[in-house]
RNA sequence: GGGCGGUUAGCUCAGUGGUAGAGCACCGGCUUUACACGCCGGCUGUCACAGGUUCGAAUCCUGUACCGCCCA
């Protein structure tokens, strides 16, 4: 045994993690059978974006899991992924090397971006865009893997995957065509949330309501039906938002049972500036209270629209193009007709090519200009829907997009809820309400570039259109493909875009659509069947609940298609850092703190202490204070340690009191831990552990230190010293999955092997040390080691308020106390003597208990 | 508007019906051969509020307020 003179924190990452990187300690062994097999499904973290607290937070509860289950005799599959795929990777390649992605540019080979961003960004191809994303988050990877290296995840590296990587592409299409074929994958042209600056389409996930400023224009509608109206001043009055809607206008709606607009229903209005006519409609959806009751529908200004516009049978009057302008329009054209097309042009050219608040604006203008506005606008504020990394307001746009069904599913996806273990159980709610909310299958194409492209071509016909109806699907052998660089079956590359020939699908997927599938990916399908079969369904999948509507429910959507199963059979759900102001820690705040800092200072195991204090689905502060006492905790690790192994001779039988009721007490934590553990409650396990352990030096340590060092002879010792020995093995494993690099180097000391590869404490394994198990030495042993608690405790706080130095002996303690009590004191006296440094213990029998100090040696003169 | 969670010491949080807890902070004392990154001791509470159930409620029930999140 070599014990260090000074044991200190400093320099153990740098020399455990290469070590345990050389002897594979983390190495997932796939030899292993099914039931011995514990799987994760690691989050892959955003490599655009930067690690922050947050993530190492979440990421240190899964480690938490993967340590213990491995201690449990798991062969733990843990990899790591990268998510590089899709839109914040664009932007930061953007910003990064300024320049911007031109699909119809050609690949320019032996591109170098300019050495610094310039003021105009430089244009690029796709190829040579997608170039640079890669090498972008190549190095970010890099960064990333020893940040979560320096944490201490006990993950295995050699089985990192990337989202963008040729395999997940690989897997992502197979999937998506497996889909097709199924009919599960449609295309169809339809009303589509669409981002104005990303020029994308989004799914509802994506959307967030934002509480934005608004103005109420009260617009006036006369009543067409000649004759036969009876209703009221000839006009009807409506209240929009968005009044630059109007020429998109194709009904107006209010509520059947709406006393006032019921005459209406069935007559047709004129909409103001434009002269369109259409029809007053009933509708459930059109609430009385709001405005004044009755609303115009646009093609489409909301999802109510798309509603109404359904099932109203309405047609499309689209005026909003997809960068957000109004479009050039012909009145008096099919679609466009007007009682007075003229007049509806001169209107309607002054709001081509503006933007729609604008042209907002300018109608509203016109509108007061025509006597057609009620008063002036009437500002509010209102939510507002936006795509969540989006600036401006979403439109909804129509447009041909890929979908996933997924309402049909919808009792099926809420019964694999109800089959899915949460922790904690209430975050299931979350995805219920997200689940019963869903209004419309999944929109899974985007415009974008850095994706995973869909596997598809379309035909051309002779005269040179698109053939949607019949894509041609890549061969599964083929994949993965960029169908804008590779060629059908059947075609030659020359008749790309050619009358006859064929064109490829544009889009990429959403990157969720990839991401749904990490434990496809990482566990090998479709092509490592054997690894598959040991790997999935998947043991855990941990998560913050924020992405419960995404990743989770996307994740449970793609299982439930194409397995017939559950992702994994348990999620965890971690919550958020919050800043000292209870805020939620984000980039945007300014309030992040970057990772690396934190663990150079107080240490990785200090940060994972603060880490594992969070409960599982519980926000936590941000708390440099509870690192601090982590690390106190190490550091104390270190000391005990080395105090209980510095004379570690003689062993022997475990015969005093106290060593006996010790080791029982240590044996109720590990069991306790083990529980909870189990149930994955790690906060309270480390709580529990570290209360024990606390306990442990203060009282028995200090008990037992003078007959450990003989002075009640070589039986004494040897009890002591075993008992130590013991209770040191048990707490630094249950240390391990918490502080894995102090209780590493400490195990070095006297141990062979990894204690992270060692196996999990067991209460047998402690119990078969004491030599006697009825229940009355159990409590006989116990009310022995409470009292020598209590007699600690009373002796030190008289000594305290005496202010007496420790190393004055006491001359004389008094005890009173019942004849019963009085017995306890024969197996603890020497132990006492010598941790209180009191020369003369003197019993005496009574009623209450009292223990008192009665003097102090002299101080020796000075 | 609907749902979920929270409200306990100055701060961060444990505490699932039986005398209100821990750590930090604060105050006082102590260099004790494991540890001054330490040790010993002390101080600190209307358990958000109002009702109810119970012999007994921080804990169970009802309602209210406030904070956070999810959804509409």
């Amino acid at each position: 045994m070599r014990l260090p003179e000074k044991p200190a924190l400093e320099g153990l990452e740098a020399k455990w993690i290469p070590r345990w990187e050389r002897e594979g300690v983390y190495r997932f062994d796939r030899s292993r059978a099914r039931a011995d097999v514990y799987s994760i499904d690691t989050p892959p973290p955003t490599v655009s974006g930067s690690l922050h607290v947050g993530h190492v937070f979440s990421y240190t509860h899964t480690d938490l899991i993967a340590r213990f289950q491995r201690m449990r005799g798991k062969a733990v599959f843990y990899p790591m992924g990268w998510d590089d795929n899709g839109l914040p990777t664009e932007r930061r390649v953007q910003n990064y090397y300024g320049v911007r992605c031109d699909p119809s540019l050609p690949y320019e080979p032996g591109f170098v971006p300019p050495p610094a961003p310039g003021k105009q960004p430089v244009s690029i191809s796709r190829p040579n865009f997608i170039e640079l994303c890669n090498r972008l988050t190549a190095e970010d990877e890099k960064a990333f893997e020893q940040l979560w290296k320096s944490l201490g995840l006990s993950v295995d590296w050699s089985m990192t995957y990337a989202t963008i990587s040729p395999r997940a592409q690989r897997v992502s299409q197979y999937a998506f065509l497996r889909l097709l074929r199924r009919g599960l994958a449609y295309q169809v042209e339809a009303p589509t949330l669409w981002d104005v600056d990303f020029k994308t389409a989004v799914a509802q996930a994506e959307l967030e309501d934002r509480e934005m400023p608004g103005a109420y224009h009260r617009i006036r509608f006369p009543v067409a039906s000649a004759g036969t109206s009876s209703f009221g001043s000839g006009h009807v009055e409506i209240e929009t938002t968005r009044p630059e809607l109007i020429p998109a206008c194709v009904a107006l709606v209010a509520h059947p049972d709406d006393e006032r607009y019921r005459p209406l229903f069935g007559q047709d209005v004129m909409t103001p500036l434009f002269g369109v006519r259409v029809p007053v409609r009933a509708h459930a959806l059109a609430d009385p209270q709001k405005g004044s009751g009755i609303a115009m529908i646009c093609t489409f200004g909301d999802i109510t629209d798309v509603t109404w516009w359904r099932e109203l049978n309405l047609p499309v009057r689209a005026v909003i193009q997809t960068d957000g302008t109004l479009r050039p329009l012909l009145w008096g054209s099919p679609g466009w007709e007007s009682s007075d097309p003229g007049r509806a042009q001169a209107f309607y050219d002054q709001l081509a090519r503006l933007s729609a608040a604008k042209a907002r604006a300018r109608i509203a203008d016109q509108l007061r200009d025509a006597g057609d506005l009620v008063g002036e606008p009437r500002a509010i504020t209102h939510a507002v829907k936006f795509f969540e990394k989006g600036d401006r307001p979403l439109e909804i746009i129509t447009s041909r997009q890929w979908f996933f069904k997924t309402i049909e599913f919808r009792e099926a996806l809420l019964a694999r809820g109800r089959e899915l273990q949460w922790h904690p159980p209430y975050m299931r709610a979350r995805y219920e309400n997200w689940t019963n909310g869903l209004n419309g299958d999944w929109c899974v194409s985007r415009q974008r570039f850095f994706g995973v492209p869909f596997p598809v071509w379309y035909p051309l016909s002779n005269d040179g259109r698109i053939e949607y109806g019949r894509p041609i699907a890549a061969r599964e052998d083929q994949l993965p493909v960029d169908p804008s660089t590779d060629v059908p079956d059947g075609y030659r590359a020359d008749q790309r875009g050619a009358s006859g020939g064929f064109v490829g699908d544009p889009d990429v997927m959403d990157t969720w659509a990839t991401s749904s599938l990490t434990p496809q990916i990482a566990c090998g399908w479709p092509d490592d069947e054997a690894l598959f079969a040991k790997t999935f369904p998947m043991d855990l999948r941990p998560q913050a609940h924020d992405i419960i509507r995404t990743w989770l429910f996307d994740s449970v959507l793609r299982a439930h298609l194409e397995h017939g199963s559950l992702p994994w059979t348990n999620a965890a759900i971690s919550g958020w850092v919050l800043d000292p102001d209870r805020k939620k820690m984000s980039k945007s705040k300014g309030n992040v703190v970057t990772p690396m800092g934190l663990l150079d200072e107080h240490g990785s195991d200090g940060v994972r202490y603060w880490a594992a204090s969070g409960r599982p689905g519980t926000d936590t502060a941000f708390d440099t204070n509870q690192m601090r006492v982590g690390r106190r905790l190490a550091i104390k690790l270190l000391n005990a340690s080395r105090f209980a192994l510095a004379s570690a001779t003689p062993q022997g039988p475990i015969t005093a009191a106290v060593d006996c009721a010790m080791l029982r007490n240590l044996a109720e934590v590990v069991d306790e831990a083990t529980r909870s553990l189990d149930a994955y409650d790690y906060a309270r396990v480390l709580q529990r552990t570290e209360e024990f352990f606390w306990r442990f030096c203060d009282d028995y340590l200090e008990l037992v230190k003078g007959r450990r060092y003989g002075d009640q002879g070589p039986e004494g010792a040897a009890s002591a010293n075993s008992a130590l020995a013991a209770a040191l093995s048990v707490m630094l494993r249950l240390f391990a999955p918490y502080l894995p690099f102090v209780t590493e180097e400490i195990w070095s000391w006297w141990q062979g092997g990894s204690v992270h590869t060692s196996a999990w404490p067991t209460r047998d394994e402690l119990q078969r040390l004491v030599p006697d198990h009825s229940d009355r030495q159990r409590m006989s042993d116990q009310q022995t080691y409470d009292w020598a608690a209590r007699v600690l405790f009373e002796v030190r706080k008289q000594r305290s308020e005496s202010k007496q130095p420790l190393r004055i002996p006491i001359t004389r303690v008094t005890i009173k106390a019942e004849a019963g009590t009085l017995v306890l004191m024969t197996p603890v006296e020497r132990d006492l003597k010598s941790a209180l440094r009191v020369q003369q213990f003197e019993l005496a029998q009574g009623e209450s208990c009292e223990i008192v100090v009665a003097g102090y040696e002299a101080p020796p003169a000075s």
